[in-house]
DNA sequence: TAAAGGATTTTCT
DNA sequence: GAAAATCCTTTAC
């Protein structure tokens, strides 16, 4: 088996768009019930702060994004539209309320798993969109809890890095509120990006 | 291929 | 009470 470093959380204490761009190609990581899930991320979206209109910070401090004003390199994860979980990675230093939520990831482990919990689909379709990805590695509630990534069974593993030509960046998509903040990084050559809109 | 509507619950106004 | 960092199915062109 391969043997990857788990990123420390100075990887995660710098600014948002840096660590979206590094995540790229970094493997993302749930074991539930012994069952190990991964997959390599492709897709990422940087959530910048209270100015950042689309960031649920821009609400302040909340119950809800308590998380997101806590130390970096943990898990925000949260609920959303009745039905889905997204997982971010929360960024810069306590005081600082940002993340970096993963749109996208290219399946490596537990397929089998993956297929089940996504009914059955295969395919691009197993995980080419934040809701479906959190799905198909098992990530649920609590709402909007702060699991660290070095320590929990949700983890963030370093990875060979994306080369820049084979990088984009593109204006968000599905976010009314921001559509001109251009912080959305994706895998140009990666079949498991999300659905443009 | 694109657009529209539904599912379903939390969150903040 | 309205909107939401989504996804899936159905309907229209």
């Amino acid at each position: 088996m391969t043997r990857r470093a788990v990123l420390p959380r100075s990887f995660f204490a710098r600014d948002t768009e840096i660590v979206a761009r590094e995540l790229l190609g970094a493997v993302i990581e749930c074991t539930v019930g012994g069952v190990r899930c991964s997959g390599r991320i492709v897709e990422t979206e940087a959530y910048v702060g209270e100015h950042d209109a689309a960031c649920h910070a821009a609400a302040g401090r909340t119950a809800r994004t308590e998380v997101l004003y806590g130390p970096p390199g943990n898990a925000y994860v949260y609920f959303i539209y009745g039905m889905y979980w997204c997982v971010n990675a929360v960024t810069r230093a306590a005081g600082l309320p940002s993340a970096v939520l993963i749109r996208a990831i290219e399946p490596m482990d537990g397929l089998a798993a993956m297929r089940r919990r996504r009914g059955g689909r295969d395919g691009v379709a197993l995980s080419n969109g934040p809701g479906k990805l959190s799905q198909a590695l098992g990530i649920t509630g609590p709402r909007h809890h702060g699991l660290s990534l070095r320590t929990s069974s949700l983890r963030i593993q370093s990875s060979l890095p994306v080369p820049d030509r084979d990088v984009v960046v593109t204006p968000r998509v599905g976010i009314a509120k921001a559509v001109d903040w251009p912080l959305r990084w994706i895998v140009r050559s990666s079949p498991y990006v999300s659905k443009l809109r």
